[in-house]
RNA sequence: GGUGGGGUGACCGAGUGGCUAAUGGUAGCAGACUGUAAAUCUGCCGGGCUAACGCCCUACGUAGGUUCGAAUCCUACCCCCACCA
């Protein structure tokens, strides 16, 4: 359980299998957000047939509603959810990056203010365990402490040195968790790198987490949070030659179509974002050539699929006329559309880079990829 | 026919002498969104010129008038609504 073996690789790019509890990943693998237990919009079944592998929850969101003991006893986030695959829970780190201003950082955790009803919540590293620990993905993440992007060094610094800190915290609580209620088998635990985007604290924090180790994955946090996307590039190159080979690297918060393919170019495996559903609700739709505003006056009429060479549910039964009248008369059905193609766009993307590095042919087939899909986005 | 009320930018609707190209709202148009405080947020929204500051034109039913200055006051006319004949 919990093994991944790495297929092929061409040059960092790599195709593999992860295996876990309730099955395997093929990798690379976008990975949609359910933060609430709900990708959002979308049944279990609707996002099963955009080919998604694995979904996420919330730490912090599934403990405001309904709370873990309510998700515990209903069977954990598989019942609960009906998503019998592969879960991930993020452990709400990123909420003290995103809750700035509803939160206070201190050594023994976070004290957030619910931005339900105001009430305060105290999550240490321990508690976050046992949180996801009831919930019962099949893999946790460390609590970690977000900085944004243009962080201070000294800012960087604080956070990734709390990270670690955090991490041998989390180890030992999720080691008990095992221990007390279920089998080795049950959820296994990532740590996160965290560091900025200072290289030094960067490979420091890799460092320190190694050592914490042995680790059946690895997660790099803290990017695509306000630094320039090159630097982020950057940071993946920097990391890359000391990841070890035969763990899975999930890049969290990331990405757009064109940030998989160049994490995927630099060793990454697995990828998750919110944008896909909420561009989709927010009437943005990614396309080959780019991207397109499904609000937009040039749709009206329009009796084009929305991408011609997409296989989803959206693109292979309604024109892109009706998609903007959806929106126009702001039914459901047009954001939950929408997010159907976005995310199964963001799925068949990581397919394909699979196939291409099976196959060889990634390096060519990605920058011809990037070439169309930038050159559009220019419109 | 009489009396009263009313006609404002695509629509609804404020404004009752200068701070008014004219409050708001809706509709329309565009942009943003990266481990979800987001079916959200931001900008534009009479026309023309400008990269921009800005300049010019046309506008509050129609036509005149008063005034330094009018959507706002006066006169006539047109139209709508209510009530009375």
């Amino acid at each position: 359980m919990f093994e991944f073996r790495v297929e092929r690789s061409v040059g960092a790019a790599r195709a593999g299998t992860l295996s876990l509890p309730h099955g395997e990943v093929h990798t690379p693998a976008f990975m949609p957000v359910g933060t609430y237990g709900v990708v959002r919009g979308l049944s279990a079944a609707e996002v099963r047939r955009t080919g998604a592998q694995i979904v996420l929850g919330n730490t912090y969101h599934l403990h405001l509603r309904p709370g873990e003991q309510v998700v515990q006893t209903m069977g954990g986030l598989h019942r609960f959810t009906g998503w019998p695959g592969p879960m991930l829970t993020d452990s709400g780190g990123f909420q003290v990056f995103s809750l700035e201003g509803l939160r206070k950082v201190s050594e023994v955790g976070v004290e957030f203010q619910s931005h339900v009803d105001g009430s305060y919540r105290t999550l240490s590293p321990e508690r976050v365990m046992e949180i996801q620990w009831s919930l019962g993905a099949d893999v946790a993440m460390a609590f970690d402490h977000v900085v944004p992007g243009q962080s201070s060094h000294e800012l960087a610094l604080e956070g990734m040195e709390r990270t670690l800190r955090w991490l041998d915290r989390c180890r030992l609580a999720h080691e008990e968790a095992v221990r007390r209620y279920g089998g080795p088998a049950a959820q296994t635990m990532w740590p996160i790198i965290q560091g900025g985007v200072h290289p030094t604290l960067r490979l420091r924090s890799l460092e320190g987490t190694l050592e914490r180790g042995p680790w059946t994955g690895v997660a790099i946090g803290g990017l695509s949070v306000g630094e320039p996307k090159p630097v982020m590039q950057a940071v993946l190159e920097l990391l890359e030659p000391g990841l070890p080979p035969n763990l899975p690297r999930y890049l969290m918060g990331v990405g757009f179509p064109a940030d998989l393919l160049e994490g995927i170019a630099r060793g990454v495996d697995l990828f998750d974002c919110v944008a896909a559903t909420r561009n989709g609700r927010h009437g943005t739709a990614w396309l080959p050539t780019g991207r397109i505003n499904v609000k937009g006056a040039p749709l009206k009429g329009s009796v084009e699929p929305l991408d011609p060479d997409c296989d989803c549910e959206t693109c292979t039964t309604v024109s892109r006329g009706y998609l903007r009248h959806l929106f126009v008369v702001e039914d459901i059905l047009g954001l939950r559309l929408v997010s159907i193609h976005n995310v199964r766009f963001l799925v068949r993307l990581g397919e394909q880079a699979r196939l291409h590095i099976l196959d060889g042919t990634f390096e060519t087939w990605s920058r011809e990829w990037l070439k169309r899909h930038r050159e559009g986005s220019l419109e």
